[in-house]
RNA sequence: CGGGGCGUGGCGCAGUCUGGUAGCGCACCUGGUUUGGGACCAGGGGGUCGCAGGUUCGAAUCCUGCUGCCCCGACCA
């Protein structure tokens, strides 16, 4: 992508708004642009990252057995009333009249109605274990939306909802998820604790949330320090296999949200050097919650004994936007963002540094196209900004490779490579 | 929902107390000189000062109501 012909509005001066350093780094590269409290226009390098993102998960879903569908923004409060949801939720859910003055509602979340699908197709326990994701605009019409896209009203959440039919296969299907968390976490760059927490209004006896710390995350949280450097299951983990082991060991090491924590359990669980009492920013959280929703909603298959039961069910979330926000929590410098190579919206920023120059233009073109060829992403700087303004927006964009020509290394046949994350710097023949 | 703050050109702000031609920096446009870490000179465009009402000869400025946004707290998959 030629820098001409792309829109990336950078901003020199911060917003007034922007308090946390990923909020103003969002707003300054280009990222998002705010179209009311908690609401975000994604501008196309912000939405870019939101992609790459959306594929890892989409991609660990799959790998642990998990089934893509759609459902819509859209839900009839009928629905809800079935589950007793429609008055429990509150004001945070957004309530929407159409023009038959039918009662609607912007989702919050869809336990409701994926179990309006299962109960509509499935009959038997042959067809478990099953589990339905998708990944779709919530909308939870919080009281003090902040930090940016941290807090929305507004924000992509991935949810998958599993199906079993009876407890312990309930659980395996949870330590799937669990798997499949620490995975994609793993991934993007980023360090998620599993700690266990509170069921909240979704209900259940089994819950944890996957927490990266950060000073500016709105959770208080304590752990074993252990937990920050564990090995994360590699690619050969076969989800079709017993993972409890795994969870089992995650699990074995004391880690909880304040909601949940006793200090005294705290204290006897985790030697005095290892305890971190830290805050963090919660990405994800899987629950598994049982027949609160197939009971009353009749959601039923029969079993081989031929009695029909309630299906046992689990739900997990991903904060896909959230996500986004606690990467540059994670990953920033005083310059700018610095995105892990994962999920950078572009492989490589190419900076001609003296566009209209014709041996200079002669070389970077070529160049672009050559990486280009090679399969990279390239941003090619091609405007005719000043050098310090292009290795300041590089900078701020945060692609991991900077690749630097100017008139010197045109006619020595060389390009500078910049590291963004070390900032070290060598020079390579255009040739290589 | 309780408390606090803010709304003046695309962004950041001054001007409001004490009413009297709407300003500054950046950004943008034109011409020129420039180009290895956010250039310089000259010229230029763009704002019914959040909205509505009131006071006044005259309101960005004073009064009333409304609205939007931000921060702290409470709340919260």
């Amino acid at each position: 992508m030629r820098l001409s012909q792309y829109f990336l509005p950078i901003l020199k001066e911060t917003p007034k708004e922007a308090e946390i350093v990923s909020h103003r780094l969002m707003l300054r590269a280009g990222l998002i642009r705010q179209q009311a409290a908690g609401i975000y226009s994604w501008l196309p390098l912000g939405y870019k990252v939101l992609r790459k993102i959306e594929q890892i998960v989409r991609e660990e879903q799959d790998r642990a057995g998990a089934v893509e569908l759609l459902m819509p923004t859209i839900q009839s409060a009928d629905l809800w009333r079935e589950s007793g949801r429609y008055d429990a939720y509150g004001k945070e859910m957004l309530r929407i009249t159409d023009r038959h003055d039918r009662e609607m509602l912007y989702g919050p979340t869809n336990e409701e109605m994926i179990t309006e699908i299962f109960r509509s197709y499935v009959r038997s326990y042959k067809e478990l274990p099953l589990n339905l994701y998708h990944m779709q605009w919530k909308f939870r019409d919080e009281v003090r939306p902040r930090f940016g896209i941290m807090r929305g009203r507004e924000f992509l959440m991935k949810d998958a909802y599993s199906f079993d039919v009876s407890k312990e296969k309930a659980v395996e299907a949870y330590n799937r998820m669990f798997v499949a968390y620490l995975r994609t976490y793993k991934r993007m760059g980023l360090t998620a604790i599993p700690m266990r927490a509170e069921t909240g209004p979704i209900g259940g006896d089994l819950s944890h949330e996957f927490i990266v710390l950060a000073d500016t995350g709105e959770s208080g949280v304590f752990c074993h320090a252990d937990l920050l450097n564990k090995p994360i299951p590699g690619d050969d983990v076969d989800f079709r296999g017993d993972l409890s082991g795994i969870v089992a060991d995650w699990t074995s090491l004391y880690a909880a949200t304040e909601d949940m924590i006793e200090m005294s359990e705290f204290e006897a669980a985790v030697p005095e050097d290892k305890r971190i009492a830290a805050r963090g920013i919660e990405v994800g959280q899987t629950f598994y919650f049982g027949t609160k929703y197939s009971e009353p909603m009749g959601a039923t298959v029969t079993t081989s004994d031929g009695t029909d039961v309630p299906v046992h069910m689990g739900s997990y979330g991903v904060g896909v936007s959230r996500v986004l926000g606690a990467i540059i929590e994670a990953s920033h410098d005083d310059n700018g963002i610095i995105w892990p190579q994962s999920v950078a919206p572009f492989d490589v920023g190419l900076i001609n540094l003296k566009s209209g120059d014709a041996a200079t233009d002669a070389a970077c073109d070529g160049l672009y196209e050559q990486l280009t060829n090679a399969g990279l992403d390239v941003l090619y700087d091609d405007t005719d900004q000043r050098p310090g303004g292009k290795f300041a927006t590089a900078d701020l964009i945060g692609v991991p490779w900077q690749v630097i020509i100017g008139p010197r290394g045109a006619a020595a046949g060389e390009a500078e490579i910049k590291n963004r994350k070390t900032g070290e710097r060598e020079t390579l023949p255009i040739a290589d």
